[in-house]
DNA sequence: ACAGGATCCTGGGGGC
DNA sequence: TGCCCCCAGGATCCTG
């Protein structure tokens, strides 16, 4: 579920409740995750100081004193939440590791998509993101290194946006409304697009990615920040789970498309990269090297 | 090598 | 009401 403004949401919210807290215990159930908690790091975290929270692409990163690092991803439906201990755990909540000033750090997926995994420090972690070559978050892409990226596959931009290797903490809602933004066709190929297509896709990815995380993120079933608070992003929506209704820029019905396995919105006005079009823009492609 | 589909899991909503 | 099918903010493995 969540995409990067809503991992970078949670990651906000947490950081006043859990920076300077010490782990005071650690309780997990037995449904296992997509990678499975070790049962031994519930006495590797004890008494850990939690010295930073952050996020990498969509995972999320607390620091702990002496190197090791605890790292989510929510995956789908993840959720994590500070909560009283006195109010009830929802079901599915996986994870629950109690603070020093009594409250919980609570980790709930109804999907189990999700996962937290300790690295026993920095460099461990930093091995793990190399081996699944994760790539640079959306705010520090290298504008050459996007356009051969695009530029070099057959893919379509749905589907390179969605490769985190491409770029990291993209996902399904983010990918439509930058190619809606860029005005580019989301199953358009990436080898057809121009320099200047791609450098278009890259600043409504960061323009939307921005304008989202001031928004709190999308809520659109599961996801509420580290209190449970809802998004607001959903409501500035342009072309995610709008089909039929119409499009904000010039009121034809949005359309959607099945792409990379995932539903894929856009406006057929807007973003109409005719055939004719793709292939004169590939033309220059090729021409310009 | 690369692109695209299947798969993991649970729950909610729509149609009949 | 019940059942069945499809859908869902993701990542990874397998196939052609």
């Amino acid at each position: 579920m969540p995409e990067l403004p809503e991992v970078e949401t949670v990651v906000r919210d947490l950081r006043p409740l859990l920076v300077g807290r010490r782990v005071a215990a650690v309780r997990h159930g037995d449904r296992t995750l997509r990678k499975p908690w070790d049962a031994a790091w519930n006495a590797a975290l004890a008494d850990l100081r939690v010295d930073a929270v952050g996020r990498r692409g969509k995972w999320i990163v607390a620091e702990l004193d002496g190197g090791p690092r605890l790292v989510v991803h929510l995956g789908m439906t993840g959720q994590l939440t500070v909560a009283d201990p006195a109010e009830p755990a929802a079901d599915h909540t996986h994870l629950t590791f109690a603070l020093d000033d009594g409250r919980e750090l609570r980790f709930r997926d109804v999907r189990r998509f999700g996962s937290a995994t300790l690295y026993k420090d920095a460099a461990a972690l930093d091995a793990a993101f190399r081996k699944q070559r994760l790539g640079p978050e959306p705010f520090d892409l290298d504008p050459a290194a996007f356009r051969d990226a695009v530029r070099r596959t057959a893919r379509t931009l749905k589907a390179v946006l969605l490769d985190q290797t491409v770029v990291a903490g993209v996902g399904n809602i983010y990918a439509d409304e930058a190619c809606f933004l860029a005005r580019l066709h989301p199953a358009r190929r990436g080898a057809t697009l121009t320099p200047a297509d791609v450098d278009r896709l890259r600043e409504a990815v960061v323009s939307v990615l921005t304008r989202a995380i001031a928004g709190r993120g999308s809520t659109i079933r599961d996801y509420g920040g580290g209190s449970g608070l809802r998004g607001t992003y959903q409501d500035a929506h342009a072309a995610y789970g709008r089909t039929g209704q119409p499009c904000v820029a010039c009121a034809t019905a949005i359309e959607c498309v099945r792409l990379g396995g995932r539903s894929s919105h856009y406006c057929p006005t807007c973003q109409n990269d005719s055939p004719q079009r793709a292939q004169r823009a590939q033309r220059e492609a090729r021409s310009t090297g």
